[in-house]
DNA sequence: CGCGCGTTTGAGTCCATTCAAACCTGGTGG
DNA sequence: CCACCAGGTTTGAATGGACTCAAACGCGCG
C-alpha cells in the first residue's frame, strides 16, 4: 500500500481522530473541527519558573531565537511577553494535531520533532528542531495545531501566547517582522526539503541531512564535526522519505568510504567536503 | 547523478547566479546576497489600472483571497493598499529568486507556478497557484525572493507593497492576522506535500494532485469534474517528484481503469471516489 | 509540408524496498 | 553478577517500482 512501511510512532493516547485533511483542503476553511471538543494543551503540566531565568534579554539564545535582530529595548519588552516555560520529558508531546493553537514556542534546550499525520495514520516528520528555533507557526492558520510536537530528549520551551503577542504588537513592530521572517523561513525550509525529497537520491538526502544538522549545531556553538543524533534511524528515514534499512546502509557506506565515523547515534564527520560534494551543495 | 532527470525550464536570462543556499542555510542569516546587485522587480512593466477595477471590495475573489474573514470596513481599508495590478503574459516571470521582496501578490486571474533552484540548477516546483491565492510569502524572511514565480498562462496579479502594509498594520489588525494565516497555510501545504513526496507511491501522488486541483477549482466556482491542466507533464512530474514518463503512464492507466478521461491537457474525472480511495485520502 | 515540442508507449536497468535473520546495547530481574 | 529481554541497528538476498533510454506519435505553427 505504501511506498515505505508505515511509520507507527508510539502513541500515548491512542489514534488521533482529527487528522482529516489532505493537502490544500485547508484552503477551504470550510470543515469545522471534526475532532470533537478542542483540547486544552497541557495546561496542568505548565510551570511558571523564576522570572529572571525566562528573560529573553539574558537568554543565551537571544541572538538566534525570536529576538534576533531586535534592539535592546525591544528585547526588554519581549521579557514581558514570555512568562512561562515548560519542561518536556523525553518522548513527551508539547502539542498534538488538533489542539488549540494559542501560543508559539521557542525551544530553549533539548530537541523536538514535528510530524503530521494523515487520515490513514501515515506519518511524516516535518522537522527536527534545535534550541533557538520556534515551533507552532504552522498552527496559526486554523487556530488549531496541524502537527504533533514530540520531544526527542528532555527539553524546555518558552511559551509565547498569541493573544498577549497581539496586544503587544502595536508597540513592538519588530516582533511582527521577526515572526513574519520566521514563518517565511519555515516555508523556505519546507521547500528545500521538498526539493530534496523530490529530486535527490538517497545518498544525497542523507548527506544533506547530516550537513544541515552539522551546520545548525555549529551556529549553536557545538562542534560541527561530531555530534550525537537525537533521533532513530527510523525517524531519519521517515523524514527523508527512506526506510530505516536504507538509512542504516548509507551510514555504513559513508563510514566505509571514510566520509564519516559512526557508532550507534554518535557521528563524526571526517570529510566535510566529500559530504558536500555528495549532497550536491557544492556547485559547478 | 540525480534520481530524476534534471528539469531544465526555459530560462529567459541564462542561469541564475543567486541560488546558493541549501536547506536551512537560511538559518544562518550570515551569507550576504552573493548574487550581485539586487534587481528591482519588473518595475517598468507595471501598470496602474483604473482604480475601481482593483478594489478588493468589489473583487469577486474577496471571499477567498487576502480579505477573507475581514469586516466590510476592513476590506474598504484594503482598497487603499492595493493600488497596482500587473499583467503577466504566459511564460512571464513575476519575480525571480534573488529579487528584492518588497511586496506580496494576490493572483487575480490565470495561474502561476513557483519553483526554487539550487546551486546545481536543479529545480523543484513548489506550487501551482490559482486565482485568489497569494504569492511571495516565502520571500518575507530575507527581503529577497527565494523562489521564481512564472505564469503558466496569461495572468494578472494585485500588488501589495510591504512598506505600505506595515504602515497600515496598526489600523488593520485583521490583515496581520490573515497574513499570518496565509503563511501558516503555506507551511501546512508544504508539509502535506512533503508527506506525499516522502511516503506516497506514484499513483497516490498523482491521484492526490488531481483531487487537490479539482477541489481548488470547485472553490473558485469551476466544475470539479472537468478542467484543463495549465502545466505540462514534466512540470507535474517535477512537482510530484516523478518523471514525465511516469506521469504520462499514470494518466494512461487511470484512463484505462475508468477513473478519468484525458486527452492532452483536458481532464475529466469520472470516478472521484475511486481517485480518493487510490490517493489514500479516504480513510478507515 | 516540415519542423519543434510535448506526449505516449515500450524494453531494460537500477536503486530502494521488502522480508528475514543476526547483532548490539541498555535495562530489568533473578 | 549474570541471564534475559526488548528495541534499535546492521547486514544479506530477492523483489519490484520508477527511472533511463529510445522510438513513435500527435499537435500547433511558420
Amino acid at each position: 500500500m505504501f511506498r515505505q512501511r508505515t511509520y507507527n510512532p508510539s502513541r500515548d493516547q491512542g489514534p488521533f481522530p482529527g487528522a482529516h485533511f489532505f493537502w490544500q483542503v485547508l484552503i477551504l476553511l470550510a470543515d469545522p473541527p471534526s475532532s470533537g471538543p478542542i483540547r486544552r494543551i497541557n495546561a496542568p503540566r505548565r510551570i511558571a519558573v523564576a522570572p529572571e531565568s525566562t528573560r529573553c534579554s539574558t537568554c543565551m539564545l537571544n541572538a538566534i531565537c525570536l529576538p534576533l535582530g531586535m534592539t535592546r529595548q525591544d528585547v526588554a519588552k519581549m521579557d514581558e511577553l514570555i512568562k512561562e516555560r515548560f519542561r518536556l520529558p523525553k518522548g513527551g508531546t508539547l502539542y498534538r494535531q488538533g489542539d488549540v493553537a494559542d501560543a508559539i514556542y521557542g525551544l530553549r534546550s533539548g530537541s523536538i520533532k514535528t510530524q503530521i499525520e494523515d487520515a490513514n495514520g501515515q506519518v511524516q516528520i516535518t522537522g527536527f528542531l534545535l534550541p533557538g528555533e520556534v515551533l507552532g507557526l504552522d498552527g496559526l492558520m486554523t487556530d488549531q495545531q496541524v502537527s504533533h510536537a514530540i520531544a526527542l530528549e528532555d527539553s524546555e520551551v518558552c511559551i509565547i501566547r498569541l493573544d498577549e503577542m497581539d496586544q503587544l504588537a502595536p508597540q513592538l513592530p519588530s516582533l511582527q517582522r521577526q515572526l513574519r521572517r520566521l514563518m517565511s523561513k519555515e516555508i523556505g525550509r519546507s521547500h528545500q526539503l521538498l526539493l530534496a525529497l523530490g529530486s535527490l537520491r538517497s545518498e544525497q538526502r542523507l548527506a544533506a541531512f547530516l550537513l544541515n544538522l552539522s551546520q545548525r549545531l555549529q551556529v549553536l556553538g557545538y562542534s560541527p564535526y561530531e555530534f550525537i543524533l537525537r533521533m532513530s534511524r527510523e525517524e531519519i528515514g521517515n523524514f527523508l522519505g527512506l526506510t530505516l534499512e536504507t538509512v542504516s546502509r548509507l551510514f555504513s557506506r559513508f563510514a566505509r568510504e571514510g566520509l564519516i565515523r559512526v557508532q550507534q547515534r554518535e557521528v563524526h564527520i571526517l570529510d566535510m567536503a566529500g559530504l558536500q560534494a555528495l549532497s550536491g551543495t557544492d556547485c559547478s
